[in-house]
RNA sequence: GGGCGCUUAGCUCAGCGGUAGAGCGACUCGUUUACACCGAGUAGGUCGGGGGUUCGACACCCUCAGCGCCCACCA
């Protein structure tokens, strides 16, 4: 090659390395003024496959960490692959207006002027709220796009958007006249400080050291108790009906101390005979089993702590005082009466909300529920009968145990923020008659009394309630009819039942047909030590770190290299073996377009490798066999797979051999095919690689010489 | 209290019936025109312990241990 040559070669790629903060922006951006990502825009028959990924949406108050990086590889992984297919691809992007969470970061930045609330008021609150939405709320999603997400943003969705409030409000209504719906007086978790109810997967645990006081009733009755100040609100003591200890009591009747309360003792197989002394106070107003068992023997209850965790005026002298106070103070005088039998120390879990930590105090209080039987029934056949497939199978234990167990769900919430229910108060009617309409709008004029302006119920829903319609309430009316169902679900484990579980049965009830029909778990990626990443503790790691450093094709490359299945313990040398990858197909690139000439065509066009060396048709073969396996594991969700498999050829058959023995070719005469083969390897090799790596392999594809096609996004797998 | 997963080279992990692989790291050699973010090599493992099935096990079964996760209304 003469110095005329070299010079030609450089100016294709440059004579220095790969630098993708250059171009991945620029990349980006072309892909989005192709209005590709749009599946209507796709250049494709009108009657192509659609393939539809509903993207799990990621919180307003989000932003990119390890887990969404992982789950939106794999799916832009899929998107690409599908729509490199001939497939009209549409990947459906949304931000959730997660209540609670959103609620509590609003008034965390509130509480910095001095500012609570419940000061400004609720509708005020909101406004700030949304403020602080359009401020901050697409962040996230700013976040993929540096990611190299190919969602049809021109379709982004938030739950709380007037369009998806319609279909929530439908859901609420639809649920009410199946009868499904309904209001209780219950004790339910309680979250003093955020005011609220919680549903129990909105529940953390935490070892707590404390005590278990054994309290004497009565000679005959002495109970084991780690809550002593909820024994103002006992209404019985519960024995098991096989314990032969107390059979003789069960009927009778003890005196609570301290109050003096006349109560009696029931049978109840909730009891376990073997712990404690085998009796059990029953404090239905302030326990969840208590509860229950109280339904079970009619029980009254007996409010003695509020919602904002203060005693009340059932309990007497100790009204005001915080139930910590208490206890203190209950434990004094018992053992001043000598009915304190003993205290040993008691190490056990207590609920706390997952928001603020706090401990969860069950409270009883007027909440909406919606009865899980029949949907439930819905969601574990659609899986027992394989219309949705759970990867990895064990995983549809995990949902079928929930779904078997499942109690009605406590579908409101005492927050501000949030669809709130569609439920019209009367404001003639009292309590305890009728005296509210569910209905989709308000009514101009009162059907219950006929007079009065009807007041809207102030509570919300549960924001899982509102996320569990996303499939179809993320999509207009006409994409209802193009884009449902979809058809893989991509996400981590927690969120299987939480949100997975509900998708499905809110899909089959309102659509008439399941949501999607895979659904893949990943590995959830930890620090390399095996804790969880977690902002909080520090132990978090960036992912735009990686992007801004290396580009977000490295990131990918790195996340996508590791997650094999199970949980990863991230490791920073993924990301060495990324960049070193980077730079090997920038030069074998470099290579192949310095060696090719200008006038080469892309693609290449008839390549026949039988006519051609021993290792023209040993690279043609091999290329042959990897397209189809990376395709077949990219079908199958193995991503790392295909990755590691795609890695090896291309570096050790492509690189290592046969561009060596290209090197000898390309001066003989002997091997008139060289530049053909060259040039077709790295054409389908940046194509088979673009779903995982798709900046670096665009950008390559544009500089390959007189090709036709805009763009490798919509190249033909 | 149930259930699940993991334990393979220094590190992070593949493999899952026929006597061990990758990435990163280490070491040796290499100043050839794609790449030193490279090439050619080398070292390094009784595949957590014990038992069993088998002609043969890292792979299958049982059991023990350690680590991690999930579920549960044990007061």
């Amino acid at each position: 090659m003469n110095e005329n040559e070299s010079a030609k070669r450089q100016s294709v790629l440059g004579s220095g390395a790969y630098e993708p903060k250059d171009v991945e922006k620029e990349i980006y951006a072309a892909w989005e003024k192709s209005g590709y990502f749009n599946p209507d825009n796709l250049p494709v028959e009108k009657d192509a496959e659609p393939y539809v990924v509903y993207m799990p949406l990621p919180n307003v108050t989000g932003s990119l960490h390890m887990g969404h990086a992982l789950d939106n590889s794999f799916q832009d992984i899929s998107v690409r692959y599908q729509r490199m297919r001939g497939k009209k691809t549409l990947w459906l992007p949304g931000t959730d207006h997660a209540g609670i969470a959103t609620q509590y970061v609003v008034e965390k930045e509130l509480r910095k002027q001095n500012v609570s609330r419940f000061e400004i008021g609720r509708e005020k609150f909101i406004e700030k709220v949304w403020e602080w939405k359009a401020q901050y709320g697409n962040l996230i999603l700013e976040q993929l796009r540096r990611l190299g997400c190919s969602a049809d943003w021109s379709r982004t969705r938030f739950t709380m958007d007037p369009a998806y409030a319609k279909d929530v409000v439908a859901a609420f209504v639809h649920y009410y006249e199946r009868g499904w719906l309904y209001r209780g007086y219950r004790t339910v978790n309680w979250c003093a400080r955020c005011a609220t109810s919680l549903s129990e997967l909105e529940l953390e645990y935490k070892d707590e050291e404390t005590s278990l006081w054994h309290i004497k009733y009565s000679d005959a009755v002495t109970v084991a108790t780690t809550r002593p100040e909820t024994l103002l609100g006992d209404t019985a003591i519960a024995v098991n009906p096989h314990d032969e200890r107390y059979e003789k009591l069960i009927g009778t009747e003890v005196t609570v101390p301290i109050v003096g309360r006349e109560i009696p003792i029931v049978a109840d197989e909730a009891i376990d005979s073997t712990f404690g002394t085998g009796m059990v106070k029953v404090t239905p107003a302030h326990d969840v089993l208590d509860f229950e068992i109280g339904e079970r023997h009619k029980l009254p209850m007996v409010v003695v702590i509020d919602g904002r965790g203060r005693m009340t005026k059932e309990a007497g002298v100790y009204e005001g005082m915080k139930a910590a106070e208490a206890r203190v103070k209950i434990v004094e005088e018992l053992e001043k009466q000598g009915r304190l039998v003993k205290v040993e120390p008691y190490a056990h879990r207590v609920s706390v909300c997952y928001r603020c930590g706090q401990s969860i105090e069950p409270t009883p209080s007027a909440q909406w529920f919606l009865s899980m039987k029949e949907l439930a029934a819905k969601a574990l056949e659609a899986v027992s009968s394989k219309k949705v497939a759970i990867h990895p199978e064990r995983f549809e234990k995990t949902y079928s145990d929930w779904l078997s167990n499942i109690r009605d769900w406590t579908v409101s919430r005492q927050i501000w923020w949030g669809h709130q229910i569609p439920v019209y108060f009367c404001k003639n009617k009292k309590d305890d008659e009728k005296n509210f309409v569910v209905t989709k709008e308000k009514p101009a004029k009162c059907p219950l009394c006929g007079t009065c302006e009807m007041e809207q119920a102030t509570d919300v829903l549960d924001t899982w309630f509102s996320s569990a319609l996303w499939p179809f309430a993320g999509l207009s009316e006409s994409d209802k009819k193009k884009y449902y169902p979809g058809h893989t679900l991509i996400t981590a484990r927690d969120i299987l039942n939480l949100w997975v579980a509900r998708m499905i049965y809110s899909g089959i009830e309102f659509m008439g047909k399941v949501p999607f029909t895979n659904v893949l778990i990943h590995g959830t990626i930890m620090t390399k030590e095996g804790k969880r990443m977690s902002k909080s503790l520090g132990t978090g790691i960036d992912p735009l770190k990686y992007i801004e450093q290396y580009g977000a094709d490295v990131a990918r490359f790195a996340v996508v290299w590791q997650a094999t299945g199970q949980d990863i313990r991230w490791d920073e040398t993924a990301v060495v073996g990324g960049r070193k990858f980077t730079n090997k197909i920038w030069n074998a690139a470099k290579f192949v377009l310095g060696s090719i000439g200008e006038d080469a065509t892309f693609p290449a066009k008839n390549v026949d490798a039988s006519l051609g060396t021993d290792a023209d048709k040993k690279i043609m073969g091999e290329l042959q066999k990897i397209k189809a396996s990376v395709a077949n594991d990219i079908e199958h969700f193995e991503f790392a797979k295909a990755l590691r498999e795609f890695y090896d050829f291309f570096w050790h058959s492509f690189c290592d051999v046969y561009l060596e023995a290209a090197k000898g070719q390309l001066a003989s005469d002997a091997a008139p095919h060289t530049r053909e083969v060259l040039m077709h390897v790295l054409f389908e090799s940046l194509k088979v690689l673009h779903p995982f790596m798709p900046f670096l392999t665009e950008y390559i594809f544009q500089k390959l010489p007189k090709h036709k096609q805009s763009l490798l996004l919509i190249e033909q797998w």
